[in-house]
DNA sequence: CGCATCAGCTAATGCGTATTAGTCGGAAGG
DNA sequence: CCTTCCGACTAATACGCATTAGCTGATGCG
């Protein structure tokens, strides 16, 4: 046989030790020059300048598992989704939140990788291990409505560092970024009240959801704070929109002296749609007789309608904060039980064209 | 101090020789067990039980790391845009690729890792050594019309697995995928000739791009094919569309007997778009007096637009055709002096509603 | 002048796993 | 009865890097 190479024929990919070879001094001391040398050990300029020259010349860099192993930073911040991150069907939103994860992680020097839970075959799949190897990484974001809990609260216990965007009950002790939906709904209604609007409605979907229960407490707070009244059915619940909010219904709360609708936004959009156009087969006009308000964006089918008036989620700066969440816990890792930060993210005010002053008309 | 303990405080996290020791076997064996055992050693039946069972006990879970530093692979696939920012807006035309890429990847337990030319560590795009990032993934895909020629040239010398994204000549050796844009430009040419058109017209960008190229290749072999004419200024090349393709322009053509124009697809969509405000500027119907086709896929903020005539790039599967080759690529490197394969995508014709037999009129 | 100090490196290890050479007791074969 | 072979494992080592002990020659100091 041949004279054994070192196992995978050096396929290019230098190491440290072809580096130190070309520039004449140890392993070691290209390990000092390259990495970190958090030990502050003193390398003469000259020998260190001899090093970088080396590395790239060769075009060196370094391995991240082997990095990873020896106890020590790869600059590679994991991306786990739990569907595909880069979907099929444009509605859905994750690639938003990628948009503010990559500026973010590139400002900061970091490489994304991007793990996919979901899918079929490889090692994708619900396979047991699918999310463990994110441990490649320094960190990881976690990105996806369904989340296996078991397989994390392992990763959390383990002090891994983990952020997920989206807020997150589950696993006791997992970072997480947010909307401040909430506060963002206050808002809307008191925009409503602020244009002189007494009779304000919610119209939701039947969903437990956290988003939709934040927006929910924010409406009635919104009330409160502008010293609205918020009578039985000032929030409508119902599972089929479509159905239950018609012409007549509007017509009913309208004579009641309801002069704005809020709808929450959601994966269907469905509230919104409903109510748009039962207040269309009511005959009212938008929004000079009733106004509308979503909570949240418009779905990309409503593109051609007038744009509603309500809250923008930043999805990219959610994406962004929780990089600087998951950086600021690189460098600085939670001690033994403390509690970790979350981060709740404002939606900006969308101003739109379906709201206005409610009509002047007779006391109901 | 304290009892020194193994490095990073034994986050819980057992390892195999823990598991062994429980088990009563050695560190090996444990890893035959748990691990693929590609040999085909025999274990006993009852051995390999108590080691399942001390595994679940401990719930040992491998660490990437190690496992992908044994292995000398890391199971990473790079991804290298050449944009500024990294696609992953959908807006962006490349956006389309990833999809295909992601998903094909997943399937063969790839994760993927996303390179900008700005990002990289922080070294900033042009910087030199940007590139060199990449060799943290076992191999990588290009993707962008304008590549910075030299620093690939090393990668690909060093037998670094790479593909391309969009055929590209210029690194020789370097492998590709690219849609087969001449066939499908020359398909609609033919399908104009085939209405009866005989003035066909091209408006390219002033590009040196191989699509490019190709696009116009196809165009006039097309030409040929149907036997039509092909006379100066059949091609017409402009660095401006939007300046130099205006009404009176299109209304000079249209009097030399051009009935159908096509336009080329760019990232900008310049051509089209000059063209089509051209020809409404000139008062000339479309497709009742001439005929509209686009070599390529309208971009998004067309979306309104009638649905041009022409093609469409198979993104997504080029994506996924890339990864299949850079795979095929890492399970079998090329041997020395080797040529790499290369991989046509043919584009699917899109009706479109903008070409339509040519009006009848006095021969010019 | 002898010895501690220090600057500037290098040799040796460890990280957790996969793989490659064994090792060892017993069955088969001559 | 002594090899050979085989089944069932184990010891040793490599992977690429970071880190921790040195190690060496020059300088300082009393």
């Amino acid at each position: 046989m041949t004279e054994r190479e070192p196992r995978a024929a050096r396929r290019g990919r230098p190491r440290q030790a072809e580096v130190a070879r070309l520039a004449g001094v140890s392993q070691t001391t290209v390990s000092l020059v390259l990495g970190g040398n958090k030990q502050g050990i003193v390398i003469q300029e000259a020998t260190r300048a001899r090093v970088l020259e080396a590395a790239r010349t060769l075009g060196y860099v370094p391995d991240p598992a082997a990095r990873r192993l020896a106890a020590a930073r790869n600059n590679l911040l994991g991306v786990f989704s739990f569907t595909a991150t880069f979907p099929t069907a444009v509605e859905h939103s994750y690639y938003r939140f990628l948009v503010g994860v990559e500026q973010e992680a590139a400002a900061r020097g970091y490489d994304l990788v991007l793990f996919t839970g979901s899918s079929s075959g490889g090692a994708g799949a619900g396979a047991p291990g699918a999310l463990d190897r994110v441990r490649l990484a320094d960190g990881c974001l976690l990105l996806g409505r369904h989340v296996p809990t078991e397989p994390l609260r392992r990763l959390v216990a383990d002090g891994f560092p983990l952020v997920s965007i989206g807020r997150r009950e589950e696993p006791e002790g997992l970072a997480w970024v947010g909307a401040d939906y909430a506060t963002a709904s206050a808002e809307v209604v008191g925009h409503l009240a602020g244009l002189g609007h007494r009779g304000v409605l919610l119209v939701r979907e039947d969903d437990d959801a956290p988003a939709s229960a934040d927006r929910q407490r924010g409406f009635v707070e919104g009330l409160a704070a502008a010293g609205l009244p918020a009578p039985d059915g000032t929030v409508v619940r119902t599972a089929r929109p479509a159905a239950e909010i018609d012409a007549a219904w509007v017509r009913a709360r309208y004579a009641e002296g309801v002069t704005a609708f809020v709808a929450e936004e959601t994966d269907t959009g469905d509230a919104w749609r409903a109510l748009t156009s039962a207040v269309a087969g009511a005959g009212l006009r938008v929004p000079d007789e009733v106004s509308l308000a979503l909570l949240g964006s418009p779905s990309a089918d409503l593109s051609g309608q007038p744009e509603p008036t309500g809250f923008d989620i930043p999805r990219a700066e959610l994406g962004a904060t929780a990089v600087r969440l998951l950086t600021d816990l690189l460098a600085d890792p939670l001690a033994e039980g403390e509690r970790p930060s979350a981060g709740l993210v404002s939606c900006g005010f969308r101003p739109g064209v379906t709201v206005a002053p409610p009509p002047r008309r007779a006391a109901p």
